[in-house]
DNA sequence: GAGTGGTCTAGACCACGGT
DNA sequence: CCGTGGTCTAGACCACTCC
């Protein structure tokens, strides 16, 4: 492989790690073994190196070198679900089969200082306020309740929100750039118990996201309310 | 600022942005412009810009620049509350005053079938199985159920859970490189009841953790319920 | 002391955004 | 077209681990 980029080494180590080709030493190669061998540069090579860092497959130790990090079957599972996608499509990624929005309100409304305190949006700009439930497989599993900055975002409309409003803003050009997610356990609420299988619990999760463009500016605020049992958050801290 | 490393740079910046000193522009000045400015390289610069976008203030947009992200008083508390340390006690840094464990149980014990299942350890090594309660200002808040894998960290008594197992490891050398975290919403269980301030909620939120050591070693498995409505647990997603 | 990753310098060229 | 951040190269030196 002649002058591999960052994104080559990367999938090749990833691939070789998890083949289990590194499993006797538990070790990476050293930094330029890895560029010989890719004829790369060391830039790239630790540009690669961080991404496994990121995925949680490796660890790295000044004077040591690249530690394997143990996975058994079990851990592996762990990984799997997903918190860092935009929508709350996500959280369903191709785990299920049935999925249904139903939209439950749609307006067009004026921020008023109660709602500015929740959302952070200032007085007095106009928002779009939507609830919509989530039907997976039959269950009413999440409550979506969004705000968005209508001089920021496309036009919306009943139908959109009935599809994919991440996909609509895709679509015409407005890019996320940074969510800021909030997780929370709370008690339910009335609007909860009337649109949620909440069955016995009496509790939700809540998933509160401000979202922000690629100019800086707010453009969402978001509560994902999700009933109990069903849904996992992912998340990989390192020293 | 003669040759200011990457920490300076980074600490420079923030202290401006968070004054509003580039409020006006809401943009960063130019890399070349910040080289120039603290005699330093191209490296130590985008190191700490990057820095600043992994901490939510702002993001980069090849062509067009560096761009700070909007925050509000709202937004600004929204991003207290922290989620990447690593005991429990993270969970209520600096935020209560009164605080105290209760040791609910303290065993020896060698894993089997089961136990292996859920926390990935290996059937037949010996583990610590701890049960612990956090009490925040006189609140049952907290129910942490450890398992440590007894051949990879130094001796525990009863008298060192009732303190900070961590501290504990820290003074001993051993160091905790990276924890796998699931966060989850679950139907409380009759020991939740037994040993939690739950009122009159009958879920808690459970966050399930895998440390492992510099060696890749797994060392832990742990599960902590808390109560709901008392935490918060913030996360930055970057596009 | 030898080996290893971490930090840093000084450049070059590319890709994208806006004019 | 120009300005900007993104990628990449080719080195140097430092800090830490382990023998």
């Amino acid at each position: 492989m002649a002058n591999a980029s960052f994104n080559e080494i990367y999938q090749a180590l990833k691939e070789r790690i998890l083949a289990g080709r590194y499993s006797v030493k538990m070790r990476l190669p050293i930094e330029d073994e890895l560029i010989e061998e890719f004829h790369s540069s060391r830039y790239a090579v630790r540009k690669a190196i961080a991404q496994l860092a990121a995925d949680g497959l490796v660890y790295s130790v000044k004077g040591r070198g690249v530690v394997l990090l143990e996975h058994t079957p079990q851990t592996q599972q762990f990984n799997l679900a997903l918190n860092n996608l935009n929508g709350l499509q996500s959280l369903n990624a191709e785990r299920h089969l049935d999925y249904r929005t139903d939209v439950v309100s749609f307006q067009r409304r004026i921020v008023d200082q109660a709602l500015s305190a929740q959302t952070a949006f200032e007085v007095g700009i106009p928002v779009y306020a939507i609830q919509r439930v989530r039907v997976v497989d039959g269950v009413r599993a999440v409550l979506d309740i969004n705000y968005f900055n209508a001089q920021r975002i496309p036009e919306l409309t009943q139908e959109i929100a009935e599809q994919s409003i991440y996909r609509h803003f895709q679509k015409n050009g407005l890019k996320i750039a940074v969510v800021k997610r909030m997780l929370r356990v709370e008690t339910a609420t009335p609007l909860d118990y009337q649109l949620l299988a909440l069955g016995t619990n009496n509790c939700v999760g809540n998933m509160i996201s401000i979202a922000f463009n690629d100019q800086g500016r707010q453009i969402e605020y978001t509560e994902s309310h999700f009933i109990p049992n069903e849904f996992n958050f992912n998340e990989l801290i390192r020293n």
